[in-house]
DNA sequence: TTTCAATTGTTACAAATGAAACTAATAAAA
DNA sequence: TTTTATTAGTTTCATTTGTAACAATTGAAA
């Protein structure tokens, strides 16, 4: 008897299109620099830095380990956002009565406008992207994060 | 008669773990810093070395050209990254016999046996994530992904 | 207490990245 | 043909990033 016909054991080749690291990653990137463009038209900000002022306008109060820590920057990233941040007076520090090493972050009265209208913008774009998408797929792609994040 | 409660017009703050890009880019930053040490621990690649590496060994032969635009990576972390897999001997270049601008990219034999055993790598850790998120989650994500990128 | 370890944030240095200039070659226009 | 424009890929330089060392302070251990 002639060699079976049969599916490979293993493909030989792995598809890049249909790898799940590789979608996601390529996702995120568009998704995040047509975002940018947003901010960046409206503020100059880079992105660690609108991601710090982001962490800062959302909890009000904040620490650089914090931002840090909640938006996985690495801390000389943090770093460098708040000072940038700070000369272009959109937040100030004070120091902490009980210990020296810390300093909290806050958004100032200029920064709460700035945060005001980026947010808005923000929605606007989220909105966009979801309309476009359709409630389904939308439903879908949001139940596949939070069932993503909660691994 | 006084005034009416309501909800506001808008959010005063926006939560950066609901808002879609800042999801999607979290979810797409672990997944591939979790994979890149399987190829790192296996071969010492970086991001675009893997990158350049995973588009030539799918598509068997290519330009450089052609894996930037491929891969949505700049021209010079393509070159940068075809050195570094031409020196240890996983990669080799051919150049064209028509247009001597152009330079052929393909695997070696070593570097074949290279790809294999990484892409198996590859749909294991696949296999690992989709299990973990069970299959519905799993059929929503990568449906999410779909209408995503038909956008 | 005094010493040693840990934490907060910054700075200095080295590696990775991207924009622009460049070389070499081909194609298109005059 | 001669000139001009375009393309492929590399290199140079400025910027961004991360690692490691650091100063300042606090907490824990001896």
């Amino acid at each position: 008897m002639g060699k079976q016909a049969s599916a490979p054991e293993i493909e030989t080749v792995l598809k890049l299109e249909e790898f799940l690291p590789y979608r996601l990653a390529r996702a995120a990137e568009i998704m995040s620099r047509e975002f940018a463009d947003i901010y960046k038209k409206h503020t100059g900000m880079t992105r660690p830095e609108w991601r710090a002022f982001a962490t800062i306008g959302q909890f009000g109060t904040v620490t650089a380990t914090f931002i840090g820590q909640h938006s996985s920057m690495h801390k000389t990233k943090v770093s460098r956002a708040v000072v940038s941040l700070e000369q272009r007076g959109w937040l100030a520090r004070t120091s902490d009565g009980a210990d020296r090493r810390i300093e909290h972050l806050a958004l100032t009265k200029k920064g709460w406008r700035v945060y005001a209208a980026l947010i808005e913008e923000a929605r606007k774009f989220e909105a966009d992207v979801l309309q476009a998408l359709g409630e389904g797929p939308s439903n879908a792609l949001i139940s596949g994060l939070d069932h993503l994040e909660q691994r």
